[in-house]
RNA sequence: GCCGGAGUGGCGGAAUGGCAGACGCAGUGGACUCAAAAUCCACCGGUAGCGAUAUCGUACGGGUUCAAGUCCCGUCUCCGGCACCA
């Protein structure tokens, strides 16, 4: 036999696909369906790389069994392509963002292709397209007319660098997502789609759906719902009420101070009763100097200062209580306002420390002139409360209290702020809104959709942070789609997120002119069975997304309230020294050289027996090279065919075996295991000497989803036939069982003997061998035997004094 | 600080409470070769022993159990997420 020619059998068969649309999805509704998705790749100029090869992998090896198993399998692949690299690198070149865009997609695929992916290339989705960006549009029109969209002057999140405005999501630890530089706060005016709205449900929906439990976990403390109660708090200068927001209405009598936000507005309300406003003012001045990253990370001293003029009033004890202001209280969460309780809780404490506030110990079990104490205990110095031992019964009492005296109520808060929905940028979907003086904010009419981007020579923003589009006024001038008066368009652009936050649905119909896909279509295909993609989108894009497709679930646009059945995630591969791969660290393996020097099949198997799919894995430069070898010999089986239409009995429980493991282990996506199996299969097969057409048949399909190239080509040499058209090997269990099985003797828990026995063999024959044998013997002479342990099929355990 | 996850040979990693180290890499010895590569065969956790074998061994300290990498308590380290969220 000649040695493996993977560049040519690999360039065959995915001619022979691609010519025979052989993993076309089918419009066939009446069979099952399985619908799996990965996460539709940014087309950077870089090309593709080793980690997105196996990102794809593992729905890649589940869609290919899905559809010899009879499946209906939609598996698409696109391209989320609007973004600031792309119109970085047209500002660089001097060219237009849609011929990096193209340039960058055909690159893509053409990788994507040479690797052999079963997608469904007919299905391509490419986000910066008017016929997609259209309907992207019109969602957000949607949205705009059920009151999801608002405008909104705030503090926000702003990359100097970039020179756009960032979402929370996108500024994570201070830090621009794009280009890490330090985010700086400015006030700006900005778009904003209402997704706290539909934070509860976010939270609920999570019961329902079959997500990684991290992948749940990192989504509900990213939604972050606390309850808690709203407390009035009177203050003694006028009739005022100060709302706090506290999740601890037990340790009410322990409140000696209250701090509210520096840019509070009681503080402007009662300027003029405050004596020490010019202090009050230059603090709030040096706050707003603070990035959030300083106001946030730098957790080190408090500082604050106190307000002369308002004096606060506990409405359960009637006590006057200070009121201060400090950069520790946000006015974005709750209500600006806290009531503090130094004896429990940390950063009261330090703060009553540092400015010698009363510290008033209301729960027993710590010892606050150290520290404060956050454990449970008995309650002290409480009047109605002393005695209570149980956490949550003191928070009721305190509750019932409150709202008897009128002074409190019960509340949630959440953790997840509306999204910052705008970004002053060209490469984008442009926000269909009109500015008319008359009529306010008016939307462009569905029927002027797609909005389209209007040309331009130079695609810098304003050093202001304004949008390139606000310099032309062929696109700002236009008139009122609703008085027909002169008006202003809307020059900001979409974020990154949108073209992705409704991509899985434009796949079920993505060729469709009227809809962004038919009814018929999404009640098919939805709800994605299997989604598979990165951890690092689990907070930004799957919360997005989810929000989008509930919302059109309310419109009764689609049909499932949750997009998607089932999430996982692959860990990273990092650079053969361990760490992270990049290109700074010069330890980025390049994906073209590894389908050069081995083959699309060897990467594709080496991806995924390299370790654990989920967890993060180095990349072995000598690694891959094992999974070569195995191709290699896979392929050189065929110098030992012999005839033959059904397992041998040398092979056949081996057979059975391995089938069993690999089917149940791809569902597990246990790949390296299956892989693994297999391996030993063929060892097993050499060990033996020859193998029968039944056999390498066999070994074809299970290892085809792995390596499809050498397995199909391997198939239709030995019977002529084309393996994609075939049906999964079953295996039978009856098989999987040995004639004889080896039991393990120990003594006293240690390795003495092992037997061979038959299956099931009754546990007095079993240990009346046992105790036979010499060594066994040997060992017990001379000793009692107080117990013998018999696990059927597996060990005995004598135990022996 | 809080919430997750992990810690096993020289390396990547396997092990429903039941033979620790499957499978692969690297390494060592041998075969083939003029030679090398490739390939094939054997060995491949530590200590003692020529050897059969004995003994120790899954981050560390305790515990439960006939039996613990696996379960429980405590400690350390690393990774991920959140972070002055009241």
């Amino acid at each position: 036999m000649d040695r493996y020619d993977y560049k040519s059998v690999e360039a065959k068969w995915q001619k022979y696909w691609d010519e025979n649309h052989t993993f076309e999805a089918s419009d066939d509704y009446s069979k099952k369906k399985f619908y799996g998705l990965v996460e539709f790749p940014y087309p950077s100029g870089h090309g593709m790389h080793v980690g997105h090869i196996k990102a794809y992998s593992g729905l890649e090896v589940i869609s290919r069994k899905r559809r010899m198993e009879g499946y209906n399998v939609l598996f698409p692949i696109g391209f989320d392509a609007y973004g600031l690299p792309t119109e970085n690198t047209a500002i660089k070149e001097k060219i237009h963002p849609r011929i990096v865009t193209d340039r960058n997609i055909e690159k893509f695929t053409g990788q994507l292709r040479k690797v052999g992916f079963s997608f469904d290339w007919s299905r391509v989705i490419d986000t910066t397209e008017e016929g997609y960006y259209k309907w992207t549009q019109w969602i957000f029109l949607k949205m705009f007319e059920k009151g999801l969209v608002f405008r909104d002057k705030t503090s926000v999140n702003y990359c100097p660098s970039c020179k756009v405005v960032l979402s929370n999501e996108d500024s994570q630890g201070g830090k621009c997502d794009v280009c890490h530089s330090d985010i700086v706060q400015k006030t700006k005016e900005v778009w904003y789609l209402r997704i706290t709205e539909y934070a509860d449900r976010l939270l609920q929906g999570l019961e329902k759906v079959d997500y990684l439990p991290n992948v749940k976990l990192q989504q509900q403390n990213w939604i972050g719902k606390s309850t808690g109660a709203f407390v009035d708090f009177s203050i003694k200068e006028n009739d005022e009420k100060l709302r706090i927001y506290t999740t601890r209405p037990d340790t009410l009598y322990g409140v000696t101070f209250m701090v509210i936000a520096p840019e509070h507005p009681i503080i402007q309300k009662y300027r003029d009763s405050i004596s020490n406003i010019q202090a009050l003012d230059d603090y709030k001045a040096e706050c707003a100097k603070k990035s959030e990253f300083e106001r946030t990370q730098l957790v080190k001293d408090k500082t604050g200062v106190k307000i002369e003029g308002l004096t606060g009033i506990n409405p359960i004890t009637k006590k006057e209580i200070p009121i201060y202001i400090s950069d520790y209280v946000m006015m974005g969460y709750g209500t600006g306002a806290i009531m503090a309780v130094p004896a429990h809780d940390g950063r009261d404490y330090d703060f009553a420390k540092k400015f010698g506030i009363d510290i008033i110990e209301v729960i027993k079990g710590g010892d606050i002139s150290k520290e404060a104490y956050t454990g449970d205990g008995e309650m002290v110095n409480s009047d109605v409360l002393n005695g209570i031992s149980n956490k949550k019964e003191a928070i009721e009492k305190a509750l019932s209290i409150l709202e008897e005296l009128g002074c409190g109520e019960r509340g949630v808060q959440y953790k997840m702020k509306d999204w910052a929905f705008n970004r002053q940028r060209y490469w984008g979907e442009p926000i269909p809104i009109v500015h008319c003086e008359k009529c306010g904010m008016v939307a462009v009419p569905y029927e002027e959709l797609p909005l389209r981007l209007p040309e331009l020579e130079n695609f810098e923003p304003g050093t202001d942070g304004e949008s390139p589009l606000a310099k032309i006024d062929s696109f700002v001038n236009c008139k009122c789609p609703k008085c027909k008066g002169d008006a202003k368009r809307e020059t900001d652009t979409m974020p990154q997120w949108a073209g992705s936050s409704w991509y899985f649905l434009r796949y079920c119909d993505p060729k469709n002119k009227s809809e962004f896909a038919s009814q018929k279509a999404l009640e098919y295909w939805m709800p994605v069975d299997w989604y598979n993609g990165g951890m690092e989108h689990v907070t930004r894009h799957m919360i997005y997304s989810r929000f989008w497709h509930k919302f059109l679930y309310d419109l009764g646009l689609v049909p499932t309230d949750e997009p998607y059945a089932k999430r996982t995630a692959q860990g990273l591969i990092l650079g053969p020294d361990g760490e992270k791969m990049s290109k700074t660290r010069g330890n980025v393996i390049d994906l073209n050289d590894v389908v050069e020097d081995f083959g699309a099949d060897v990467l594709r198997l080496y991806v995924l027996f390299m370790g654990d799919y989920e967890k993060a894995a180095p990349w072995s430069v000598n690694g891959i090279k094992g999974c070569k070898r195995f191709i290699d010999r896979v392929w050189g089986l065929q110098d030992i065919l012999t005839d033959g239409d059904e397992y041998s009995d040398k092979l056949r429980s081996n057979f059975h075996k391995t089938i069993k493991k690999v089917t149940d282990d791809i569902e597990a996506m246990k790949f390296n295991t299956a892989i693994a199996a297999m391996m030993t299969l063929l060892n097993d097969i050499y060990a033996v000497g020859s193998i029968n057409k039944a056999e390498l048949s066999s070994l074809c399909i299970m290892l085809n989803p792995f390596a499809p190239h050498i397995t199909e080509e391997i198939y239709n040499i030995i019977t002529g036939k084309i393996l994609n058209e075939q049906e999964w090997i079953e295996y039978d269990e009856k098989f999987c069982v040995d004639e004889t099985i080896e039991i393990v003797v120990q003594v006293n828990g240690k390795l003495k003997a092992k037997l061979n026995v038959a299956p099931d063999s009754d546990k007095d024959s079993v240990i009346a061998m046992a105790l036979a044998d010499e060594k066994v013997k040997e060992t017990v002479d001379g000793k009692n035997i107080i117990k013998q342990i018999y696990v059927p099929n597996k060990l005995v355990n004598i135990v022996a004094k």
